[in-house]
DNA sequence: GCCGTTTTCGGCCCGACTGTTTTCAGTCG
């Protein structure tokens, strides 16, 4: 999928343009941009299927930037992209990636300081010469710093968001060869953390080279790294994905070795040794006996554990609760019948109320919350509470429609700085669920936000705290909070926490939900969608809980929509 | 460069916050 190789040089050509100070266009690709990024098809196959027509049907997309789309599928490159960098010669986007670094400060850095990527940058703020620049000062410098450190330590680290479904379409593509008999995805993948340096897969084959010749030509394919009988690591849709073929004899030996993690498999050795055995990818031996190595579940059970589920393989209590046949039983998606958070036109969204709705049907969903902005956030186009009776209206007609399905109306608002929520009381009241969030003021400290959100919690109307540390990863650390004074207050208010599934945000985290669980406080799973193809985004969220060894008891979408209402109290 | 249930031309929803200023530019959402 080249969907996101696209809309990353959108993204660039905005910014190039607005440092050249060109009028509006910006806005229209960076609108374009974020439309094809969030596409759940191939763009490559709209194009095939229906021609620049189609692509035009991209909300954003009009000739101009068709003909674009069209000019990188046939030479992969775009013109006129490549003469707007040679005019700049900087790394806009290495640049862009810094917190506080837009393209005003960075067309300013490269006429006075000659700054033209990050090393550049990071020079130039510790050696004090920002800060001469004017409206820059001390605290621009330390600011630029520290954001610096911490892209640094995100690295090039993919989000599961992007690299599951590549990871799910080689595989699909390995599967079609009829050479390939078993097939697993292996690594920080299939444990579903939230980020990820490559991905793993393992194979049995009788027949290697055919595998793997395949593999390393596959379309997509942007570099082979390593190729050889039993290894191959390529590069596409720039991830480094590894394949390996092994032996069906130590297929499950193997796979309990890649899928990790390191931790996990440390621990998991030393219990060999224990009971007199050594423990590697090629199998369980007893002296030179290998006595499992087939199948997961028989290493495990030779070691006198439960199978583990991929997603608590971190070592963070798994095995001990394996040893006592205590591991949880991990909610599933299937458990899950609701959607708690989605935008519509009515504030930010893409798409209708009835557009949303269909497709949450579709998805087999049997009641949804439509939680339009409301409060002080003016881009995202907050309603007037005269357009939350217009919606409201317009959910009732609807859910007259239906006998199995329900709409809440909903909203989300904002958490003012002094903790009080950006809406009138009495819309809040009318609403069926409330959700509230910081929007603004993020870098406040752990004092002051721990205060804000407790007043919100305490405040009576609300019902979820939405993505409730603000973190985007890869690109911004969340505020701090006092988790032990958020819990409490949470439980005491039957208020839930939660899980935003949206690919970049992930809030709370694993550790975060994992410590809510153990508090007893309520999770909810929200995708946070602004458009029906985000919808997908729910099993994400569903992955954070699971890695956060929640039950079917600790989120609340898993409730049937009466006992869903109670327990929140709406 | 896109878009149209007020427009095929003329708009493109802006308000809060921060860090720098002493009236505001840049960034974020």
């Amino acid at each position: 999928m080249k969907n996101q190789e696209i809309a990353n040089i959108f993204y660039s050509i905005a910014d190039i343009l607005e440092m050249k100070e060109v009028e509006w266009k910006p806005i229209a690709y960076r609108k374009a941009a974020r439309s094809i990024e969030s596409l759940s098809k191939d763009i490559e196959e709209i194009y095939k299927q229906g021609g620049q027509k189609e692509l035009e049907k991209i909300p954003g997309v009009g000739e101009g930037i068709a003909k674009k789309i069209i000019e990188y599928l046939n030479t992969g490159k775009i013109k006129e992209y490549e003469k707007l960098k040679k005019s700049i010669p900087v790394k806009v986007e290495e640049l862009m990636n810094v917190e506080g670094i837009g393209p005003k400060k960075i067309i300013l850095f490269y006429k006075k300081l000659k700054i033209k990527n990050l090393k550049d940058l990071e020079k130039a703020a510790k050696s004090g010469k920002i800060r001469k620049l004017p409206r820059m000062g001390e605290k621009t410098e330390e600011n630029i710093l520290k954001a610096i450190a911490f892209a640094k330590r995100a690295g090039k680290r993919k989000i599961l968001g992007y690299a599951l479904p590549i990871a799910n379409e080689i595989v699909s593509k390995l599967k079609k060869l009829k050479e390939v008999n078993q097939i697993q995805i292996c690594g920080s993948t299939v444990r579903k953390k939230e980020t990820i340096g490559d991905i793993d897969i393992l194979v049995t084959t009788k027949n290697p080279k055919k595998v793997m010749d395949y593999f390393t030509n596959m379309e997509g394919v942007e570099r082979i790294v390593a190729k050889g009988p039993t290894k191959s690591t390529i590069v596409y849709n720039s991830i480094e994905v590894d394949l390996r073929v092994v032996n069906p004899n130590s297929f499950g030996s193997a796979v309990q070795y890649f899928v990790g993690s390191k931790e996990h498999n440390v621990v998991l050795r030393r219990i060999a040794i224990s009971k007199g055995y050594k423990l590697s990818e090629y199998g369980l031996f007893k002296g030179n006996k290998k006595i499992a190595g087939k199948n997961e579940k028989e290493i495990y059970k030779r070691l006198g554990l439960k199978w583990i589920p991929y997603e608590l393989r971190e070592n963070r209590g798994e095995i001990e609760a394996a040893k006592k046949n205590k591991l949880p039983k991990l909610v599933e998606m299937e458990d899950i019948l609701s959607d708690l958070q989605m935008h519509t036109r009515y504030s930010d969204g893409n798409n209708t109320v009835e557009e949303m709705v269909n497709a949450c049907k579709k998805r087999g969903l049997k009641y949804i919350a439509i939680t339009d902005h409301i409060g002080q956030l003016a881009v995202a186009g907050a309603m007037t509470s005269k357009e939350v009776k217009k919606q409201r209206k317009e959910i009732e007609k609807l859910n007259s429609k239906f006998k199995n399905f329900k709409i809440l109306q909903g909203a989300e608002v904002d958490i003012k700085l002094n903790g009080s929520l950006a809406a009138d009381k009495k819309v809040l009241k009318e609403l069926d669920i409330v959700l509230a969030a910081i929007h603004s003021g993020l870098r406040r400290g752990k004092k002051e936000q721990t205060k804000r959100i407790l007043s919100a919690i305490e405040s009576g109307y609300v019902n979820i705290i939405a993505h409730p540390t603000g973190r985007l990863i890869n690109t911004r650390e969340g505020y701090e909070l006092d988790w032990e004074k958020i819990f409490e207050a949470a439980k005491k208010n039957n208020v839930a926490l939660e899980i935003n599934a949206y690919p970049t945000r992930l809030d709370l985290n694993d550790i975060h939900a994992k410590a809510a669980k153990e508090a007893d406080v309520m999770l909810s799973i929200g995708t946070d969608s602004h458009s029906v193809e985000h919808l997908r985004f729910l099993e994400l969220g569903v992955y954070v809980a699971r890695r956060a060894w929640c039950e079917k008891k600790n989120i609340i979408n898993t409730l049937p929509l009466n006992r869903f209402k109670k327990k929140l109290g709406i």
